[in-house]
DNA sequence: GCCGTTTTCGGCCCGACTGTTTTCAGTCG
């Protein structure tokens, strides 16, 4: 049983326990323990396997760690099907319609006997909802259309596909005059893979005007809900995008609580509750004496707590916020660390751009250095010209390298690893070359078994220096292959390969937790864009989002290196 | 149900918006 499946049991006893009317804290208890263990870096299996008592994760105890345990052992947990029993069938998901809480659904469940998304439907339509007492009309047309809205919005939205939108409609609103600190909080900020909705906030002399303009943007499908202070509006693509607006002087806190998450900001005001003082997003009461100070930035903010400044993207309630009280929060890669890009194509395969190109492009960013690491067959490459392909590339990298364009090109290759394990070039031509990327282009749905072996026979391979995309996910589109990341990250550290994150908004693979987990165990990492084109290379920072996720360090990021460092990782010095 | 620089018992995060209410409950983030 995975992490995910023990959580959403977890999740589902808080929702069945608010139904039924417990006790608030214990539903909160239950609630935050589902939150921590879908945020563990490590499965619970496993743990168990090795002898972890679960009480020793903060916001587990005896209870849950024993249903835990039941839940691991038996596949299953007495409690919570007992639970389920006393409702009707199917009521937890009504619960997904937003607008839904657990008050409305046991009230439609019990009053209506309605048990599906689709009965409620019904319901509504003839006007049985619209009846029942604090209900109306009105109430009941929201819900009819918040069923619609869920439908169509069945996944989170990339964030390679928010941030655009975003960054439109930031465009539009700093056009207002009198507008300031416009910016996306929330999940976007934290670079989280995927995007549920998107927080923009700002200040602004007048912050009436600025919602008005923004419940009237062209983009703008739906307005949810428009306050003086706050507007709710439907994007294309279903995707929400909230509005807040505050003075000038109190934007820190206002960041600060919308950038979350939420675990954060609460186990945030839970520790200052402590020294009497009151957190939201205007600024901290003192209680005693109802005295509140603002903060116009957020490092006023948490210094004003005594903690030194925690960087969005490691806002987790996972450890950070200890840490920042003893002023131990390791500094996280930047963007600046980053020396080259150990992953692009051009159009030898499948990029779009010449070698030199990229080679200029690259140079543009500030680079010394550039992987070109084209793909060994395949994709625009026909299987008996793969070999002339390399030499023609070898010889063209010669070229640029001796030419004054002052960026120097590793010359590579991503190699595929066949189904077999059998790598997809012979081993003369990998031991030619200054880096070998090894990817796992095709049978995706190996057993676990197998596709350990096949990855794990790749990384022992003296010509193999980086495992590309090692999960071969893509959001939203293909679910990760089944490997035993643990032993994977352990072979990579044992045999000093690195594992890429990659960039691409679409994979983000090795995703936070397992580049959190990987780097825990000793491995390598790099971060490689794997670029199609020149433009591509921007895509860097996606990739530095998830390193930072993953609390890197610039010493864990292979191309955080100088070129020389770079060479000797790859047991190349020679051709430095 | 969890947890401890006030505590092993007694606490447990904060505010906006909506709809249906004459003062607030429910939901959301």
């Amino acid at each position: 049983m995975k992490n995910s499946d023990i959580a959403e049991v977890f999740e589902n006893i808080a929702d069945l326990l608010e139904l039924k009317g417990e006790n608030k804290f214990k539903i909160r208890a239950y609630s935050r323990a589902a939150q921590v263990i879908s945020h563990l870096r490590q499965e619970m299996e496993l743990m168990h396997e090795e002898g972890t008592d679960f009480r020793d994760i903060e916001g587990i105890g005896d209870a849950i760690a024993k249903k835990s345990v039941e839940l691991i052992t038996t596949g299953k947990l007495k409690f919570y099907e007992d639970l389920k029993a006393e409702f009707p069938e199917g009521i937890i998901n009504l619960l997904d319609v937003p607008g839904i809480g657990p008050k409305t659904a046991y009230r439609l469940s019990t009053e209506l006997g309605v048990g599906s998304i689709e009965q409620l439907e019904q319901a509504i339509k003839d006007g049985r909802v619209a009846t029942l007492e604090r209900m109306g009309e009105k109430t009941a047309a929201n819900i009819l259309h918040a069923i619609g809205a869920f439908r169509r919005k069945d996944r989170r939205i990339p964030l390679g596909e928010a941030l655009p939108a975003v960054e439109e409609v930031i465009a539009e609103l700093a056009k207002v005059p009198g507008v300031r600190n416009l910016t996306a909080a929330g999940s976007l900020r934290r670079f989280k893979e995927t995007v549920g909705d998107i927080d923009l906030m700002g200040t602004a002399d007048d912050p009436e005007t600025v919602i008005q303009v923004f419940v009237k943007l062209p983009q703008v499908r739906q307005v949810l809900s428009q306050g003086p202070t706050k507007a709710s509006v439907i994007l294309p693509k279903g995707l929400q995008a909230d509005l807040r607006m505050v003075e000038h002087a109190e934007f820190g806190s206002l960041l600060q609580h919308f950038t979350g998450s939420k675990e954060h900001n609460v186990a945030l005001r839970t520790r200052t509750q402590a020294q009497g003082l009151s957190l939201s997003e205007y600024g901290i009461t003192d209680v005693k004496t109802g005295e509140i100070k603002k903060f116009a930035d957020e490092h006023s903010f948490y210094r004003y707590l005594g903690l030194q400044y925690i960087p969005p993207e490691i806002r987790e309630d996972m450890g950070e916020i200890g840490l920042a009280a003893k002023n131990a929060i390791p500094a996280l890669v930047e963007i600046q660390n980053i020396r080259g890009d150990l992953h692009a194509h051009t159009t030898a395969s499948d990029g779009m751009d010449s070698i030199e190109d990229m080679a200029k492009a690259a140079k543009a960013l500030g680079y010394e250095y550039l992987a070109i690491t084209d793909h060994s067959s395949g994709r625009m490459i026909p299987a008996d010209k793969k070999l002339d392909r390399v030499k023609r590339q070898t010889a063209e990298i010669k070229r640029i390298n001796s030419s004054s364009l002052g960026i120097y090109l590793l010359d590579g290759v991503e190699v595929d690893i066949k189904a077999d394990g059998s790598l997809d070039l012979p081993d003369e031509v990998l031991a030619g070359l200054d880096i070998v990327i090894g990817s796992v282009h095709s049978s995706f749905l190996q057993d676990r078994a197998q596709m350990t072996r096949r990855i794990i026979g790749a990384i022992e391979d003296p010509n193999i220096d980086i495992i590309a995309h090692p999960t071969c996910r893509k959001i939203g589109e293909r679910e990760p292959v089944d490997v035993d990341l643990e032993a994977l990250f352990r072979a990579a550290a044992e045999h000093g390969k690195a594992l890429e994150i990659n960039a691409m908004p679409e994979r983000l693979d090795l995703k936070d937790l397992h580049a959190y987990r990987a780097r825990e165990l000793g491995a390598m990492l790099s971060i490689g864009t794997d670029s199609h084109a020149t433009n591509h290379l921007a895509l860097m920072k996606f990739g530095i989002g998830v390193a930072r996720r993953a609390w890197c360090q610039p010493g864990d990021i292979l191309n955080t290196r100088s070129l020389k460092d770079v060479l000797h990782f790859l047991k190349k010095d020679k051709v430095a």
